[in-house]
Formats: C-alpha cells, structure tokens, sequence
DNA sequence: AAGCGATATGCACAAACGTGCAGAACGGAG
DNA sequence: CTCCGTTCTGCACGTTTGTGCATATCGCTT
C-alpha cells in the first residue's frame, strides 16, 4: 500500500484522537475531502494503529468480575448482554469483545497457541490487527476427523490470527484423535510432529474455548464425527464435563484415566498449565459445567465470558446489574 | 458519584468501543435515552474509562520521528499542525496531544516532578483523567518573585496534575530565585524544604517544557519579574540559550560556572538527568535554540513538540509531509 | 499510445452523534 | 410536608460522520 498514505492516517489518527479536531478541519490541513478522512481514520482504526482501551478499575466493589477473581483465580472479563439476545448473537459480541481484548495482550516475539471451535472461528473473525514482529500462530490440536482433514476450517481461524498480527503460521495437519493410541506414540516422534510441539511447549499465549458435554448446541466436537458412538458412551461412563483443545476433564479438574486422551491431539492439561498466559473464551449458559471443570483444572488465567454465564458461575441468575 | 452511573459508562463503553453497536442499541439495552448514552460515553472518556492509544510503528522508514531519534537520542512525538497557526493554536494542540500522550506512561505508585510556565500551563488543562494509586506530583522548582508569591499560577498546574491521576500534590513553596545563594543553602537545610528534595530525588517521572532566551515572545521566566536586568546581563555574558525548570544552561548543554543557578530552586541538571522519564514539551520554532541546549544536555528521554519546530530541528525547515 | 482492471476520490444522502433547554427527580433544610 | 437548589433526563435541533455510487487516477499490459 501507498506509503504516504499510511503517513497520512497516522497524521489524521492523531489529529481527530489527540487533538479533537473534527474530520472536516482534518480535510482541510490534509487538503482532502472529509470523506478520505473517514475513511484513512478507519483503516488506522484496523490497521491497529489506534488502539483504544477499557481499563476498569478494579476497586469498583463487588462487581461480577471482582467475585470471579477471588472465587475461581482467573482474570475475568465480563461482556455485557442482555437476557434476550440469541446464541449466534451473543457469541459475536463475545467474539468481538473478546478479539479486541486479545489483542494488547500480544506482543513481538509471542508464540500464540490457538485452538479450533466455533468460538475460536467468531473471534478470529473480529481480531483487529497489530503489528508485530516474529510471532507466530501455532495450531493447539488437529482438527481432521473421519469425514474430512479439517484443513478449511481450522486453518481459517488460524489463517487469520496470523494476519492480524503479522505472524508466521504453523499448522497442526493431524486428526483430533488418532484412531488408536500406539499411531500418536508413533506420530510423536515424528520430527515434523516435534517441531510443533516445542513450539507448543515454548508458547507465551494459549487462546481457547471450551466444549461442554451436556450443552444445548454441543460443541463441535461432539457433534461434528470426531467420535463414534462408543467413544460417546465412553465419556459419559468416565464422568467428562468438557474438553479444552479436545482434551476431556472430569467436573473436579481432573483428567487422568481418561482413555480417550491418550488419542486426542492437544496439549495435556499439565502442560497447558505451563502457559504463561491462558485466555478461555466462553458464551452461553450452557457451557457452564464445561466451564466450571476447566477452571477447577485451573486451565485458564483470563476468562471471557458474557455476562449472563458469568452470574451463572457465581451463582447470581436472577439479579439484575449489581446496585441498581 | 453514583456508582451505577460509573457502572453503566463501563457497560456502555465496552459495548460503543469492544462491541461497535451503536448509541441507539446501546440506549435500549439500557432502558434510557440516547442522549444519555453519549453522555454515559463522554464521561467515561473523561474519567479515564476509555484509553485511546495511537502507537506509530517505528518502522516507519525515515520520518521525523525517527530521524530525531538517531539525531539527539529521545522518543520524539511530533504533533501535526499546519504552518499558518499561530503560536496560541499551535500550543493549545501540542498540549492536547501532549497530555495524552502523558496520560498512558503514568503508573500508579509514580512520583511525577512538574515544572511551571506556559507550556506546562496548557498541558494541565488538557489531561485526561486516570486513576492511580498513592501517585505523588511534585513542584519541580519555586513560582515567587519579586511580585507574587506565584502561588496561584503555579499551584494551580499543580492541583489540575494531581486531580487527573487521582495524587497527593506537594507543592514547593520558594522563590522561583532566592536573592542571595546564601539563604538558598540555609532554606535546603531546612526539613520542610528537603522533605520536597527528597521527592524530587525519588521521581519516576519528570514533565517540563524549556525556556529560550531568545523567544519571540520571551517566557515568563524572563520576562516575568523574576529576573532584575543584571541578572538578564549575566545570563548574555554567560552564553545561555535557554532553561528547564529555571536551570540555566548554554548551546553545548553545560551549565557550569552560570552563577544565577546558585540561586535557582530547580534541579540541578545532573540531578534531572536521573530520573527514568524526562518528557519535554515544546511548541513553537522560536524556542528552537533552548530546546537544542536541553538535547545537548541530554535533559530528555521524551520529547513532544510541533511539526514545524521537529523540521527545524532536523534542518528540514523546507520539506513537506515527507514521501508526499 | 491505448486499453483495462484495480484502487482512490468526492459527492450526496442517510445515519449517528452532541448539546442547549425545559421539565422531572432527587436530596436536604426548614 | 413543602420549599428550593442541584442533578439528571429526554427532546429537538444542528452538526458530524459513514457509505453507495459515479468518476477519476494510477499502474500495467498489449
């Protein structure tokens, strides 16, 4: 792109952010029409050039977010909605909310773990971009299964966290789960293989949502042919409440015993916990025992998660906004 | 204030600036005007809620910026303004953009030195507000002369510093000069004085524009009562170009042997040179020989000043918007 | 040089927004 | 309870901003 025009969107940023002006005085000095000047100011805008920021203070007394910290250990971000928005709706509002969270929180040199789902796809599809240097995107658990490799689908949404942030992309081509255990054993000690999970085990971020078993929509994962009829009955008999990355926890955080993982493709729960920075993004009430699991494991350190849920984990359901 | 009105601007900021819905939507979620909303929403941008941040990718090939960077080796922030300005445009914008850029580099726990004069004068007035904790502003150096005590002036810079980052003011109530060097070394003795000095020890941050003494329109400092014209005659004899903080110094950046700063109450320059962040804000091309005596002395980490003034310092004076 | 696709610009209109003003709601003081 | 001063609210209006569309500009190919 135009150079000069970057120069430009950055004078304007700085003249309509910085210094109030309106865009029309703006035309002016830039000797150009106003309506260049929406427009330069909207791809500073998603260019990330401007970078606006919700700091709320965390002394405003016993708020959602503060009850949530003292009770589960997790930064939490509570996306405000009302009762009456559908599932679709209040996912890209979380999604939106949530991509725009993210996004300070990214740094040069950050490799970024990502996971798939239909939470991942709508906040990829709401990053706004930032520049960075040297990161890079790598995929958390693989995403083919018996119908199809996943390819599309999943490397879409991490297609587009690498170009938010200017980032390398590293692809995880394996299926979520491996139809016997003894292939991943094998597969693991490919140096292809290796090469991603080093840098798994290198990661600065780790951005996931969470599946629930008993949700209203169930997640992809348990609807999309991951698993046939007799890996199903077997997480029910092992008492599963969810899964992050495709990797099954019980409703106290535990994991272990559970077959099934020795066959999935993500990060062990141990492991996951070695992440610095773990943000779990999560909308609809009906995810809430999936939630709750994945915090007993302590898998997250930032939560997203719109507001409706966030009462729901604190036990809240009926009241309204606090002190109204 | 109310708290749920506090809580409500948060609600609807994250939802006009994570969200994008618009005032309209975000009144009905509310059950209230739209009027209201934007009300909601300015109040939240003025207590600091709401944080807008431009950040220039530093790659921006040759630009002003980056070339005072390599030049004189300080962060420069150059405000865009068009040459027909006049000198009150033009400063009112830098302090403007000035303030917000300040706003983002004060912490809570920081102790912020503030000197006294025009620039700091309309810098204050543009701060936005941003809540900190046992944050401390400390008067730089004295505002009496031979007229006035200076009080109001400069305590009134100093109380609108304090209110916008929420901190304790510690105002340093002396003569800008002392008549004699002799009380200057009885009053540092004294306890209330050097409760002040150990501040100023202590500062994180330093915030001062510079004084030229051969401005068009001479700063207060020299012009404004506080020197009597033996001392003005001294200042010619001895080479100074300019001040910070009534410190005097010459083109190269020394100050030694400049007797009118044994009677000065600011920090000495090798003290100021201490402290982590020095932001210096200047606007105008006349105060363009103080400004390259505060370079040489290295008295600036940050530097914010006009575009015209930035060219001239580069020796740029004729160019346009470079790559235009 | 002409042709062509992609991109950028300005116009004009509609949508979104800020604010003065009048009335409502609130919170003491008497 | 009433009064009065203060603060909050919604309306209405003027201003500011976003955007579809027609036109212009640029870079590249033929």
């Amino acid at each position: 792109m135009d150079p000069s025009r970057h120069a430009d969107a950055l004078r304007a940023a700085q003249m309509y952010y910085l210094q109030d002006l309106t865009m029309d005085a703006i035309a002016r000095e830039l000797r150009t029409s106003r309506s260049t000047v929406s427009r330069l100011l909207s791809s500073a805008r998603d260019s990330g050039l401007v970078q606006v920021q919700i700091r709320n203070p965390l002394d405003t007394g016993p708020e959602l977010e503060g009850l949530i910290r003292r009770r589960y250990g997790v930064d939490a971000h509570v996306v405000p909605v009302v009762e009456t928005l559908n599932e679709a709706e209040t996912l890209d509002r979380v999604a939106m909310q949530a991509a725009r969270t993210i996004g300070p929180l990214v740094d040069s040199n950050a490799i970024i773990g990502v996971a798939w789902g239909s939470t991942l796809s709508a906040v990829s599809r709401h990053l706004t971009r930032k520049i960075t240097h040297d990161s890079v995107v790598v995929q958390l658990n693989g995403a083919g299964n018996m119908h199809t490799t996943g390819i599309t689908y999943a490397s879409d949404i991490m297609r587009r966290f690498g170009s938010a942030y200017g980032a390398r992309v590293e692809q995880f081509p394996v299926p979520a789960f491996f139809d016997h255990a003894a292939t991943k054993t094998a597969m693991w000690n490919e140096r292809s293989v290796q090469r991603i999970l080093e840098l798994q085990a290198k990661m600065s971020i780790a951005i996931f949502g969470v599946g629930s078993v008993d949700a209203d929509y169930p997640s992809h994962v348990y609807a999309g042919g991951y698993l046939d009829e007799g890996d199903l009955s077997t997480l029910a008999t092992s008492d599963v409440v969810g899964d992050v990355a495709t990797v099954f926890f019980r409703a106290d955080g535990s994991s272990d015993g559970i077959v099934l993982n020795e066959r999935s493709t993500g990060p062990a729960l141990a492991e996951l916990r070695q992440v610095r920075r773990r943000i779990c993004v999560v909308s609809g009430v009906s995810k809430i025992n999936g939630l709750k699991g994945a915090l007993a494991a302590r898998l997250a350190t930032d939560l997203i998660l719109d507001e409706a849920t966030a009462r729901r984990l604190v036990g809240l359901e009926g009241l309204a906004v606090a002190s109204r």
